[in-house]
DNA sequence: AAACTTTTCAACCGCCAAATT
DNA sequence: GAATTTGGCGGTTGAAAAGTT
């Protein structure tokens, strides 16, 4: 015998929520806390589902939703994510305070997706494509394999660069260091760790030569730490995508963070592997002033 | 001004993993 | 350990709004 089913079938209410009803809604929570759906619509005196409670309240009602358009550089920020994350919207909202999964999903399904087909890029892998007869055409590649290969050249690299810069003990309160790390913050959060728990058949094989147990556990600390300041910056997933802007899958990938280790600038003066270029280029032209909405 | 088309987005649906009994 | 529900997620739908003819 299992649990009490989650409500009445009968007798619900569905559609567009009415004023009164969300004001009933917003007062119980305000009363009483979240939680418990199953109970809350008797309690609060709502002819709903649970379920359309909970949905209504995280999708509109919750008073840390930032509502109106989103600016540019929110649109931005999603671009990135999509690149490494693809439709995992709920991962991409956790990097944009106050944007709920829905209204991303449905941003991305309504401009920024076409926007992209109109630059010229394949909305799901971001590569570069041509339109021939109606349909994309370029390289053949799985999605999610292209997702994982961008997480794991992301993540290489920055791992390679955070461990150069500890070699040269670089300042740790520089910008450009709390840049170059970012992306090391984001695989070990909750966005990271969607991909780290992924079924190994999904994994590409791969060695992590700098991702024992002990390291993440520290690295986890330091970014529960600066999670808001994470949430602020966009850097690391610019420099994600800029360290991504070619085509090649990674085959060997501890071969390739040594080589990167080997690859260090021999002047020392040179911090542009720190990644300040202009990260927006992989798109020419998407935020153009005139190609904005 | 009316008819038609396209776009937007809130809400629903079904699936799945975790939790509960 | 099996059966069942809950909560969360991504995909999809359809009514309303906006745009076009």
């Amino acid at each position: 015998m299992g649990r009490a089913p989650c409500c009445e079938k009968k007798g619900l209410k569905k559609g567009p929520w009415t004023p009164e009803e969300d004001d009933k809604l917003v007062e119980y929570i305000k009363n009483h806390g979240q939680g418990n759906w199953r109970s809350l619509p008797k309690l609060a005196g709502l002819l709903r589902c649970g379920k359309s409670c909970r949905l209504r309240w995280t999708n509109y009602l919750r008073p840390d939703i930032k509502r109106g358009p989103f600016t540019p550089e929110e649109e931005k920020l999603v671009i990135q994510l999509h690149a490494i994350l693809g439709n995992r919207w709920a991962a991409i909202s956790s990097q944009l305070p106050g944007r709920t999964d829905n209204e991303i999903k449905n941003l991305w399904n309504t401009h920024l997706k076409k926007r992209l087909l109109l630059m010229g890029f394949d909305p799901i892998t971001h590569e570069s494509v041509s339109l021939q007869n109606g349909s994309l055409t370029g390289p053949p590649s799985s999605p999610s394999t292209r997702h994982m290969t961008q997480w794991e050249s992301a993540r290489l690299e920055a791992e390679a660069r955070s461990s150069k810069e500890s070699i040269l003990s670089l300042p740790s309160s520089t910008t450009k260091h709390s840049e170059s790390d970012f992306f090391l913050r984001l695989w070990n959060s909750e966005v990271g760790e969607t991909f780290r728990n992924l079924d190994n058949r999904e994994k590409p094989a791969s060695v992590y030569p700098f991702s024992s147990s002990s390291s993440e556990t520290t690295i986890e600390t330091v970014a529960r730490k600066d999670e808001k300041e994470c949430r602020s910056s966009k850097s690391c997933t610019e420099y994600m995508i800029c360290s991504n802007s070619s085509n090649e899958v990674v085959e060997d990938e501890s071969e390739l963070t040594l080589e990167l280790l080997l690859d260090f600038p021999s002047n020392n003066n040179d911090m542009s592997f720190l990644g300040h270029s202009d990260c927006y280029t992989l798109y020419p032209g998407l935020y153009n002033e005139t190609s904005l909405n």
